[in-house]
DNA sequence: AATGAGGGATGACAAATGTCATGCGCTAGC
DNA sequence: GCTAGCGCATGACATTTGTCATCCCTCATT
């Protein structure tokens, strides 16, 4: 009996890509390929899969939020993690969601289906290197809201285009970029917008 | 006679799957797989490459500087480039360095292997959407020190760090800040920044 | 020889940003 | 019932940015 597959990433050629190569594999069938995160749990639901493949950035629901779905909506179903990004935040909400796995985009292409292979037999696979950054590094210091104003402020905008996008004061906002610079250990805004971006801490 | 193709990505994974989707195709051969620029004219010479798939994000040296050494070294090799993001100036500039196709990683797998033996052939493959916008916003405005000190702005430090690393003044720093903010018409360094690179204007 | 573009710099000024103290209301924990 | 943390806001203040005029030097074009 072969594991059943559904594949979500945005880019289409890495999304193919991944389907020819783990469809080599005589014990994995790839039954569903997906571009976004929206239709992940349904097509889990209908195609009956053994484990979900999931990208972390993807447009319309992020890879985090699809897990989740796919959880509630099939909690027989194992969620295995593949990012670009080895992100220590991504890791642990992933975690949280509910993913049994978790691997980087540059680990050797052979280690892929048994993964795959580990994650359908209720194993937990996590890149060591990862998960030691995730326990330091892990955590988010910021609020709700600190991060909402520190993700509006990461495209470049003035003080005035955050205030009007989150619907605060323009004081407001400077004391909420004070506190996550403050945090972050970041001297400017964009400074403290790339760390809380490089950890995971944004989305 | 099949085509023998040389395949250079950083993400392990990706350039693993991409070789196993490729490889299915009767009439062509993957001879080599790099993770980054620096031995891809090296390999291309030592394997006898027909075609050249490079990645234009990627450590060491970038794709487009790659694609340059290929064309000098073999210049009988032809070069696909294959990249994440659909930028305007990646596109002009490796169309100057050389290359022969530029496509972006959310194009349908299956015109991948079409698009090899396309470029094999001599002829062009351009995504036509891109081609039109490289008309528009190909050309960086930016002169080579206002891009340098934008790069530099672009990890959020301050004025003091970016005259630090490129050995200016700080009034130098912010006059270059000032022009690059006039010509991609940004408000803040960091808009500036985020423009130019998303027009594929720095690197 | 003159022109213009680019690299580099200074100084002055206005606007934006970052810091801090302070205040109020709300909710959760002790 | 008190305290602490968060959301939200003001106002004052010092710094940092961004803008502009002006200068010098070099190199390529005309």
């Amino acid at each position: 009996m072969s594991i059943r597959l559904v594949i979500a990433d945005d880019q289409a050629l890495v999304r193919g890509a991944l389907a020819a190569l783990l469809g080599l594999e005589p014990d994995i069938e790839v039954v569903a390929e997906l571009g976004d995160g929206t239709g992940v749990a349904a097509a889990v639901v209908e195609h009956r899969a053994d484990v979900a493949m999931l990208d972390v950035e993807m447009p319309g629901l992020d890879g985090i939020s699809a897990a989740a779905a796919v959880r509630r909506a099939a909690p027989s179903c194992r969620v295995l993690m593949v990012t670009t990004f080895g992100r220590p935040g991504y890791l642990k909400r992933a975690m949280q969601a509910g993913a049994s796995g978790f691997v980087v985009k540059d680990t050797p292409a052979r280690q892929l289906a048994e993964a795959v292979r580990r994650v359908h037999q209720g194993l937990r696979v996590v890149d060591p290197v990862l998960a030691a950054e995730s326990l330091t590094a892990g955590d988010s210091p910021l609020t709700e809201r600190e991060g909402e104003v520190l993700k509006a402020a990461s495209d470049g905008g003035t003080v005035a285009d955050i205030a009007k996008s989150a619907m605060l004061s323009e004081g407001t906002v400077r004391n909420y970029l004070s506190a996550a610079m403050a945090k972050t250990g970041g001297r400017t805004r964009a400074e403290a917008a790339r760390i809380a971006e490089d950890n995971g801490w944004l989305l």
